[in-house]
DNA sequence: TGTTAGCACTCACTTAGTTCGAGTGCTAAT
DNA sequence: ATTAGCACTCGAACTAAGTGAGTGCTAACA
């Protein structure tokens, strides 16, 4: 019993229907809206073929078939056709771009809420993140009487300012010079490097201002928290309650769950970090509550280790032609805009 | 007919009830499980009563009795006796604080769980915004060869960094000059202000190095529009799938829609703002996806024009009584938080 | 030998009818 | 003024029958 090409006409016949209308899909429906050429009785035979090969699957005696995973998971690496976005697609792609975003946080909510908007799925992404762990600059600043500002620079551009208060502080002169001292001593430091032998060093250095030895500890402790708490958002949670095979409350629930803890996310999103595009599908994944979902990344890059990553969740039913069209157009579009985030002040 | 004292007695039970099972409360379960020494006859004519008075209603002919929002109302602002923190709430509170929290983001994030996994209802909160629009203090900061880095802060000690990317920039003595000039020229300044007239003034100013002019206007414009977008975070969103009076799913896909957007959430807050604590019941919402919902929010001071608000969502039947305990004890934690945060550094 | 028409069978879903019980309102007695 | 008693209401839960989309199997056909 081979997967000829007949056997392949029908189990695509039977995905697309499904993803279309969510219902057990009957040999006399595939016969009658699909031009095979066969009779219903022939695809009968056919589909109790694909059923034991393991492609598709009745949820109950005397019912259509479904898809089962290995079925989808066919159909994405071999079956489906590549998407072209429609002229509407690409309208509202570019309307993220043309909007007049600054801030990276921003981007990322309205790309997130574009793209549930388009797909009608929950889509979540993280910002990009590369040597984050890196220290590129530091710099001291006076701002008052009793504070001084801290200004800590990653390599990928990660910033973080921090206000010291002091009951003194040193004139700005002292101020430069050990804003200098600092940025010579942890130029492409990793943070997690700053041991007691630094520590000591900055001690001596500080001298008779070691009293701000403790709040630049502190600031770069803090730097460190924050850099690793990569922000991911998450758009069109609520579009999970459309599609049938949530109705049940409790799926739906625990499902919500699952995306509303952010490690989860983070961790998922890692681990797909690498590919361009990558595919889960049902039980692929290796969390419980998304096992009845399929989740697709693509990841997109700022510089060649500066990355982030947009993920789609969906039912296994899913359209993935239309998400990874999507999803790769968005890509583009992402990059785009972070680039030119990042040199459109270079003009002067 | 006037309101006595039996006929609150019996509202107060009635409303008891049905906070603790969701079910209209007839009148022999009261005077079953409430011993007011009277029989269900005497307690049905004084139903009959409080119904005609709009204090409750029947969902149907035939059943047992449920507050109305006048009926909560009252309830609300009369009858509710204030209650104490249990240990276990108190401590789990206390957990928050206790955790080594430095960015408000991550406090925001992890008050907003908190409260979510204490009362089961939908938890949003801001940030701490006051004298957002003004200007403090600008700062400019030799980066490398080709960029220079502004810094802006508010009069909340609100911080933006701006990157400037420029093909060539100035020696750092100038840098330093025209940073103390910009300081000079826009502290106590409203972003608003900003007129031609200062552009012009500016312009003058910076003389050769005028090329520096278009990127700090785009900081400082980038600047208003973070400014502006106030930061809201919400936990818990799937608590509302867990009541019954959401089983409808076409009622829970309305009501996250609403609590997706973050605009009306942000509008909801700064109404509430002026208050201490606010409690809007069912109706009283002016959503249209909230008039089953009651909100209960609360608003914390870190001085006394630097306020955030702390928001609960839950179905009209919701423990007010627990919700505002544990909202007032959170704001005083917050307020701590916030407080140690900002002085912390404050030891050299 | 592959294909197809025909048929018996399965099973979820719908509809209508039934019973059950929690609840009410009214009335008459206390 | 209160209460016991009773007829009535109405949603919810259960049951039974009917419907229809679907299957698998068999026998006939090209």
């Amino acid at each position: 019993m081979s997967l000829n090409d007949r056997k392949i006409q029908i189990l695509q016949a039977i995905i697309n229907d499904y993803i279309e209308t969510a219902e057990p899909v009957g040999s006399r429906t595939i016969a009658k809206k699909y031009n095979l050429g066969i009779s219903s009785a022939t695809i009968r035979n056919e589909m109790s073929d694909l059923e034991e090969m393991g492609f598709i699957m009745q949820p109950h005696a005397s019912s259509g078939r479904i898809p089962s995973d290995m079925g989808y998971r066919l159909y994405v690496d071999h079956l489906m056709k590549k998407r072209e976005l429609s002229f509407e697609e690409q309208r509202y792609l570019q309307g993220i771009i043309s909007r007049d975003i600054s801030q990276i946080d921003y981007l990322m909510e309205e790309t997130a809420k574009a793209l549930s908007a388009l797909t009608n799925y929950t889509t979540f992404i993280s910002e990009p993140v590369g040597q984050r762990a890196r220290i590129k600059q530091i710099r001291l600043l006076p701002l008052d009487m009793t504070s001084v500002l801290l200004v800590i620079v990653t390599e990928d551009n990660f910033m973080k300012n921090h206000v010291m208060k002091l009951n003194s502080i040193p004139d700005e002169e002292r101020i430069f010079e050990i804003g200098m001292y600092l940025n010579r001593a942890f130029q492409g430091c990793a943070l997690q490097q700053i041991d007691q032998t630094v520590i000591r060093e900055l001690q001596f250095e500080l001298g008779e201002y070691k009293g701000l030895l403790k709040p630049i500890l502190k600031a770069l402790q803090i730097t460190m928290q924050a850099a690793e708490r990569v922000q991911v958002h998450m758009s069109g949670a609520k579009n999970i309650l459309a599609f049938p095979e949530f109705s049940d409350i409790s799926k739906a629930k625990s499902l919500f769950q699952t995306l509303e803890e952010k490690d989860v996310l983070v961790t998922l999103l890692e681990e797909c970090k690498s590919n361009d595009l990558h595919v889960l599908i049902g039980s692929e994944n290796t969390v419980q509550s998304m096992k009845d979902c399929s989740v697709i990344t693509a990841t997109y890059k700022l510089s060649d280790d500066t990355r982030g990553t947009i993920g789609i969740v969906g039912p296994t039913r899913m359209d993935y032609s239309q998400v990874i069209s999507v999803l790769n157009g968005m890509v583009q579009n992402i990059e785009k805009v972070l680039r030119s985030l990042s040199d459109n002040n270079k003009d002067g």
